[in-house]
DNA sequence: ACCCAGGCGACGA
DNA sequence: TCGTCGCATGGG
């Protein structure tokens, strides 16, 4: 149960690793403030969070509305309502994706914000982790709203939808800024329109948001993913194609049925970390 | 100098 | 429908 104290939130989270659930490339808007505190925003909402024991305990910065909205909204955020532990088990019924499990345990997929990861996986094409951070830490400094502490929100579909490519300049996104354009456009004129594709089968989702410049299957399936909890989908980069060949030539182990997209960041961070 | 990064669109066959 | 290539930028 949460514990509200102060405009502070104890949430217990029993297996979860905050550095590695944030930095396994699946969000890109969190800073290691201190050893163990973690600084982060999400939506229009800043945040610290670090580990007490087996809990988290988020101190809301900006963007709080109420000890149980707020509660809520982390519960949701970390995917503190699926039982992991059990997910975890399943897992290693095989021995690789074991393997994978024991190198990266802890990890969540997080539930984000639908137009933060549609902007976020949009700049992280054909980029690095790194450069995809800071690219997106200066789309919120420049287009954000200020919120306290320095913190700024992620911009608005709205506010992007106004601008031109040479206003994106200061970014430093390259070819990515007329995709972020039209990403933000077609949002705004409702033309893409995160209630109409919650209620769409997963493949009509993923046409929907291939038709946005800029998005082709992987980044769809980042946002289907991260931004919608599509599961079962499988976002394949260059790192995934890797260790797919590597350990699964003949595809996910029946053990992750339903589950593939959360046994893909366990796949992911290991690949990452030790096929580079 | 060269290659690569959580890819994609345009183009030609 | 399939391969191939250029693309902005920055780090190794």
């Amino acid at each position: 149960m949460a514990v509200p104290t102060n405009n502070k939130i104890s949430l217990p989270a029993q297996g979860l690793n905050l550095q590695a659930t944030l930095f396994c490339g699946q969000s890109f808007s969190w800073w290691q403030t201190a050893p163990g505190v973690y600084s982060g925003v999400v939506g229009n909402r800043a945040a610290q969070v670090c580990h007490v024991g087996q809990n988290i305990v988020i101190t809301a910065v900006a963007g709080s509305q109420g000890p149980e909205a707020d509660s809520a909204f982390w519960q949701n955020y970390f995917d503190l309502n699926t039982n992991y532990g059990a997910l975890e088990e399943k897992f290693c019924k095989n021995k690789k994706l074991a393997r994978c499990v024991q190198f990266s345990g802890g990890i969540r997929v997080l539930h984000q914000p639908f137009w933060d990861t549609l902007l976020s996986f949009i700049i992280s094409q054909n980029n690095n982790i790194k450069r995809i951070a800071g690219i997106v830490q200066r789309l919120m400094q420049q287009f954000g709203e200020p919120l306290e502490e320095g913190f700024y929100s992620f911009p608005t579909a709205q506010k992007l939808a106004l601008l031109q490519v040479e206003h994106l300049a200061e970014l430093r996104a390259g070819f990515r800024a007329k995709y972020i354009l039209d990403a933000a456009r077609r949002v705004a004129a409702g033309e893409i329109e995160e209630d109409t594709l919650r209620g769409l089968p997963t493949p009509q989702a993923r046409e929907v948001l291939m038709q946005i410049k800029g998005v082709g299957q992987k980044v769809a399936d980042c946002v289907l993913l991260y931004g919608l909890a599509r599961t079962e989908v499988v976002p394949m980069d260059v790192w995934m194609k890797r260790a797919m060949q590597q350990l699964f030539p003949k595809g996910m182990p029946a053990c992750a049925k339903g589950y593939e997209g959360i046994a893909q960041q366990y796949i992911f961070d290991w690949a990452r970390q030790n096929l580079g």
